[in-house]
DNA sequence: CCCGATCCTGAGCAAGCGCTTAGAGGTAAG
DNA sequence: CTTACCTCTAAGCGCTTGCTCAGGATCGGG
């Protein structure tokens, strides 16, 4: 709905977008893309939420589908550094798998609008920019199927099928993107805390 | 991609469609919704799968919402009767979660291409029907949220969230629809297996 | 003052949309 | 045969879509 969420953090999520003007544009699209779907989108909605004339659009976005592109990769770089840091970083795999899955939850939750629109609008990308995202996400499944295997190797956990586990887990997290509300009762800490337990419970290995 | 998936069955999904001609209408368009989305999908896009002629379509239904509106009410009705007689029927907490997570995820699997336009194409449906498709779903989270209770009564399990854990194991489910593909080297029987089990341990009491 | 560069608008085009209408073709009762 | 009904098509209406283009506004450097 607003655009409160997206204006702010620790990472200030749209710097690399510029000149200001392309931000506006790009963020009112996240907005409309989330809330009704880029196909049900019209580049005229985009342009009035940015308060801007239709046209202006063009001048820094060569189509609608450039415009999803965009986010789609950004939202899909910031999503995977989360994962492969968390994957890459020190201490036990449960350890990891723990602060992997918060991160990983948390950022669905909080930044939900522009997650919406980066899990759930691969399809109207075009062939090309469509192949690229898709690599990302390969990788970004290599990084969970990475800490569960060395988990299983570890003696942490007790996992038949790791790339079947992996794949659970990365849904999991996922679909929070499609029913989170911030208006609801959770916060994203409070999901990222529940799911993460869930997960441990998922591989721990038997005791 | 194809209507194979749909034309059969143990329970001949869509017989309550009459007459034979609607069917036809209604199968295309559960296809083209489920491939492209319903604002992606034009109408006669549909009636060209059918093998008619765009006008054809509007002598069946009314508009191309209440063709969604239909799909949605009958894959609904399936889903909730499916979680619901898990619920309700007969064993342990432990063997109606089972099954209830292996009917559900089988569901999604097996017919993913209604499952996916029931779950991920609500936000399309006219104010009227998407109120009365949301009290469906609330149904489905309090089966759920009713067997979790009982095995938490009953000491089977250990789960101190019970409403965010039926909800996460029901958001676990509806993703298949997101990710399955009838291609792929996992059967609807594997998932449900695979699903049933991560489950089973995401509640387990202790030990 | 003029200059070019940058950013934006008003007006609008071609194409495609959901949906309607007049009437054709077939079937079956009277 | 006529008549009534049901199913479907050919044609197309009114509107919205993504996108374009000529030109206006603003600014810094000469």
């Amino acid at each position: 709905m607003s655009t409160a969420e997206e204006t702010d953090g620790e990472n200030t999520p749209w710097s690399e977008v510029t000149p200001e003007a392309a931000r506006r544009l790009l963020v009112a699209a996240v907005d409309a893309f989330a809330e009704r779907g880029y196909h049900a989108t019209t580049t005229r909605d985009i342009a009035g939420r940015a308060g801007m004339s239709p046209a202006a659009l063009y001048i820094h976005f060569k189509t609608k589908e450039e415009l999803l592109h965009r986010i789609s990769r950004i939202g899909h770089d910031r999503a995977l550094t989360l994962l492969e840091s968390a994957a890459d970083g020190e201490g036990s795999a449960t350890e990891r798998l723990d602060g992997a899955v918060r991160a990983f939850v948390r950022w669905h939750a909080e930044r939900h609008t522009t997650a919406r629109v980066v899990q759930y609008e691969l399809d109207a990308l075009a062939e090309e920019h469509r192949t690229e995202i898709v690599e990302l996400r390969r990788r970004s499944d290599a990084a969970v199927r990475r800490i569960i295997g060395e988990g299983v190797a570890a003696g942490e956990f007790d996992v038949s099928d790791v790339p079947g586990t992996a794949l659970a887990v990365l849904s999991l997290c996922i679909d929070v993107a499609r029913w989170f509300n911030a208006q609801g009762s959770r916060t994203p800490d409070e999901v990222g805390e529940l799911y993460a337990g869930l997960v441990l419970r998922m591989v721990a290995a038997g005791r």
